[in-house]
DNA sequence: TGGCTATTTGACCGATCGGTCAAAACGAGG
DNA sequence: CCTCGTTTTGACCGATCGGTCAAATAGCCA
């Protein structure tokens, strides 16, 4: 009872639609016709796939918090502070060139109320937070970062990368540039370098 | 013929119902239903102070544009540089604290293309921000700001003072805090504190 | 009070929404 | 070729959308 060839392309495709309209225009802005045509299939052939637009909906943010807590999770208590957390916006920040639909998807969703995920938001990633910052408290301690408040750091991270996809339509009118996100990153590196570095570390380095 | 007190009393109530409905189920999500049952009037009646649905949307965010850009507005040149940067910042954290429902208005704007508002942000909004740049540059070249790409850190600064009230459902769900503002406007200080203070004005303050 | 304008309303319209259904087309095994 | 399960489709459904309209009502001034 495996997954046909056949079906797994198509779910995919439906999939891929559902990305690319619901990151534009937001679950209640998007239209069954509007993905099928996207997937190329006809309305009620995809209905055959899914059973409604919220499971098509409720699947690709499944699929995506995953993905999103990643990043966090490969933080490595064990490595060099300062690197770690640098290493996490850089991941951060690698999210949102290459998947910035998933990153509006996400966006819409809780811009929205979050009523589809408010679970995982109060669930699992605050345990994660809290644990990150817990670790981020002991850094501050043994004199490994300066001193920040860890939770709003790791908002600000958040905020800031998101922001590149999110808002790229502002942020392209605004720099008038084809590709923002190369000076992007070494700015975002810039911004938590200079927050997270400890005082009595700032004359060594560049 | 001037607005009569009751034109100008619906026409108030129609706008404080739309920025709620809007700003909480974006444009296409919102129904005329809704915004006239929260402005308690019934909906052919809210037709005849504004036109379409349409019409209500585009009066939102026209006046929601200047009060955005008013912050940025009144840096002063002849200030000093890192307490006017600061001021700015808190002054966008004012409008996130008492005007969360316009960041998320502008939010769910930007997020679906900007198709309503895309000539003010090639427009208006970037003359301004080259402007502010401009002057950042003039700062950091007088050693009163640490060097940092300008653009980018007006971004930052949006990035970072908007990104609270428009995933206020996440941080709230994260942090667990019934009202994250007070650490939040300290937390977002003390990073463009960090990142702006030129380095050989480190060792004094705080 | 009468009369005129400004305001409000219930009933209704065509378009579009998410979703259903029965029937047709397809495809692999015999 | 036939058979049977899988896949695809056109036609259609009730609900809801943004918006219209004629008629009813309220407010105001002579």
């Amino acid at each position: 009872m495996a997954e046909t060839r056949i079906q797994s392309l198509n779910r995919a495709a439906i999939l891929e639609a559902g990305l690319e309209v619901f990151s534009r225009r937001g679950f209640r802005g998007a239209t069954l016709d509007q993905i099928a045509s996207a997937a190329q299939l006809s309305k009620p052939n995809m209905l055959y796939y899914f059973p409604s637009k919220e499971a098509i909906h409720r699947e690709l943010l499944l699929g995506l918090m995953d993905a999103w807590l990643d990043p966090m999770r490969r933080i490595d208590p064990e490595g060099p502070a300062l690197d770690e957390m640098l290493g996490y916006v850089r991941r951060k920040m690698a999210l949102t060139r290459h998947y910035p639909r998933e990153s509006r998807l996400f966006a819409n969703e809780v811009l929205q109320g979050a009523r589809h995920i408010d679970d995982t938001l109060g669930g699992e990633l605050k345990e994660l937070v809290d644990r990150t910052a817990a670790q981020m408290t002991e850094w501050i301690r043994a004199g490994q970062l300066a001193p920040v408040d860890p939770h709003h750091t790791i908002i600000s991270i958040w905020a800031l990368t998101q922001h590149y996809a999110d808002f790229d339509v502002q942020v392209r009118a605004v720099l008038g540039e084809d590709d923002p996100l190369a000076r992007a990153e070494r700015h975002v590196d810039q911004v938590f370098r200079r927050l997270l570095t400890p005082p009595d570390a700032r004359s060594a380095g560049a």
